[in-house]
RNA sequence: CGGGGCGUAGCUCAGCCCGGUAGAGCGCUGCGUUUGGGACGCAGAAGUCGUCGGUUCAAAUCCGGCCGCCCCGACCA
């Protein structure tokens, strides 16, 4: 490729819309474009690099058995209404009519196809197991599209389908994918941590996400580098260790005018927050047969409510914070509210499960300014349901061997879920047993987002010029850059671009006619690996020079070489990343 | 969906408070000089100031609706 023809420009300065240094990187250095709020264009560079992730993909797919095929982008509204999902997902799904008026869908996933697909393929035990999958284009319409390529709308996916006729079959596909994850982010460059995560509308009950570790990821991730222990941060499991008491006290009234934080009241009584109970109020959505209730938790005052456990725990489809007349309405005062006064038929009450190991806490008096001291539970306040609904938190004591927790931030580049039977038992996709006994087919998908795993990889290896590509994602392997306008300088970068081309070198050739500082911030900015440059000044030393993007240290190759030189050099930087494949965790390393 | 910000040349932005000729830098075109880290001179092209409406003799500027984009939150198979 020569620069002089690209298609696309670098720019000095990066559009104002751009936020995360992998959407400035690859804007600028033309890349991508966007078109709409979570919309890109890809432009030839970009696309190279999609296509190589893409071919690693594929490459540790059929690895471990897949099949690859390709899926409709529009689906009719009827599979969507088997599943069940047509009625469950709302306005992140795209829908539309066609000119007979048949509702249609826009892919978000797959595995209705799937599911259709084994209704009409899969009829035996003996055609099982199956692995298929596909690259295809999803279109989510979130409620926002954020950090650049991070979270778009429409996105290419790998998604991968496993069949199988019992669990421990989906298990063994399960855990062939959750090796082959590790190696695929491994060939990007990228460190994946594999946390567990909650299967959620998916169905099924086991499901891990492949996290890059970077403080712009949107996910929350609990991680324990000492135990191995790793979740994202929804799910993450802590030991709780009970806060040491005297016996029990009596209950006593304490006036505390003012102190309607747990922070001012803990230190009004002279306790630490340890030593407190906090409520937190919510709307429940049970679903629409049902009228929503308040949703009354209590965790202790140092600690915050997990949302997604509390929503587990009252079996509630959706929760959000409670108005003040709301929680008035089940009789209690926002500041100072307690379990000890509420009505407990006009609220779910929770606890978490430290609270009833918690002596002599403080809590609110349900009276405006003041509290109670030796709040005790059974004795003082009970709850409807104790349950583990307290968010872990930077330092929180592992559930394998009570380590501290760090809490991190991620992008989910990939996850791997165990479906189950929740869509062939909807939708009717069966088999037949060796004594003629029909099953629902058990399921598993695995899906990996191919531009965001590009912008996670541009994100890893970015720095203040550019981007520095690993070998494997870049474009081009080599970036080829003639210097002056000699016609001696242009002759011997032509015969060497042509050399390059001919024994089959991914090169790209700047050979504009523009100054060397041009060049070389061009050069830096679009992420090429090597840099090999020919100048009156090379070539008086005896040939090009040749290393690695803005290295200092350059070697000088003669011409007659340059090639093979070349070749090798790339050679070692592939090897040097699948160096990265001889330690990788595995399913069998992983904490049990 | 709630809160905040922004919309002026291809890009980054000034001008808006205080209404009256639409600007700068970068980029682009031509000519000349220059060529190892985003060169320089001269000449030039380029904008329905997001959009619709209102106020006014007069609106980029004041007022209102709408649209779009960004950020925080809610949401996120």
């Amino acid at each position: 490729m020569r620069l002089s023809k690209f298609f696309g420009q670098t720019l000095r300065e990066a559009p104002s819309e751009s936020d995360s240094a992998s959407s400035q990187m690859l804007v600028r250095a033309g890349y991508v474009r966007q078109l709409a709020a979570g919309l890109y264009s890809y432009l030839p560079l970009a696309h190279r690099s999609l296509r190589k992730i893409e071919q690693i993909l594929r490459e540790e797919m059929d690895a471990i058995s897949g099949q690859e095929m390709c899926m409709p982008v529009v689906h009719p509204a009827e599979i969507w209404q088997e599943s069940g999902r047509w009625y469950e997902i709302g306005d992140e799904m795209g829908r539309f009519q066609d000119r007979k008026g048949r509702e249609l869908v826009l892919a978000m996933t797959h595995e209705e196809v799937v599911t259709t697909l084994c209704k009409s393929e899969i009829r035996s035990y003996r055609q099982l197991p199956q692995m298929v999958y596909h690259m295809q284009t999803k279109f989510r319409d979130e409620p926002r599209a954020r950090g650049g390529l991070i979270r778009v709308r429409e996105f290419v996916m790998k998604d991968s389908y496993t069949l199988d006729k019992d669990f421990d079959g989906l298990q063994s596909q399960y855990e062939a994918h959750y090796d082959a994850y590790h190696r695929i982010g491994a060939r990007l460059g990228l460190n994946l941590v594999a946390v567990q995560s909650d299967p959620g509308m998916m169905g099924g009950k086991i499901a891990h996400e492949f996290m890059y570790v970077t403080p712009i990821g949107e996910d929350s991730l609990a991680i324990c580098e000492e135990t191995g222990y790793a979740s994202n941060l929804d799910v993450a499991s802590f030991r709780k260790i009970p806060e040491p008491s005297d016996p029990p006290q009596p209950l006593t009234r304490v006036h505390t005018p003012g102190q309607a934080t747990i922070a001012k009241v803990a230190d009004f009584c002279g306790v630490t927050t340890r030593q407190t109970g906090k409520m937190v109020f919510y709307m429940g959505d049970f679903g629409a047969e049902n009228p929503p209730k308040l949703i009354a938790a209590c965790v202790r005052g140092d600690m915050e409510i997990n949302e997604l456990q509390l929503r587990y725990a009252v079996n509630a489809q959706a929760l959000r914070p409670a108005e003040t007349e709301e929680i008035a309405a089940a009789g209690c005062i926002s500041g100072y509210a307690s379990l000890r006064d509420i009505d407990h038929t006009k609220a779910v009450t929770v606890v978490d499960d430290l609270i009833p190991e918690s002596g002599n806490l403080v809590v609110g008096a349900n009276e405006h300014d003041w509290h109670f001291t030796g709040a005790n539970y059974g004795r003082d306040f009970i709850a409807n349901i104790v349950a583990p609904i307290a968010l872990a938190y930077d330092g929180a004591p592992d559930p394998i061997d009570g380590k501290p927790l760090r809490v991190v931030r991620g992008v989910e580049v990939g996850n791997i879920f165990q479906l189950g039977t929740r869509y062939s038992a909807s939708m009717g996709a069966t088999y037949t047993d060796e004594s003629g006994v029909e099953h629902p087919i058990v399921m598993g998908s695995y899906g990996i987002g191919v531009g965001r795993a590009l912008a996670c990889v541009a994100e890893e290896y970015s720095d203040d010029y550019g981007m520095d590509l690993p070998i494997s994602v870049a474009p081009y392997h080599v970036f080829l850059v003639s210097l002056g306008r000699s016609g001696k300088v242009k002759e011997k970068a032509e015969a060497l671009y042509s050399a390059l081309l001919a024994a089959g070198v991914e090169v790209i050739y700047d050979d504009r006619d523009v100054s060397p500082g041009v060049k070389f911030a061009d050069a830096d900015l679009l992420g090429m690996p090597l840099r090999c440059t020919v100048s009156s000044r090379s070539l008086s030393r005896g040939g090009a020079e040749f290393g690695r993007r803005r290295s200092k240290d350059l070697a000088i190759i003669p011409l007659r070489d340059a090639v093979e030189q070349i070749q090798e050099e790339i050679i070692r930087c592939f090897d040097k990343l699948h160096q990265l494949l001889e330690h990788l965790p595995t399913w069998e390393s992983q904490p049990k």
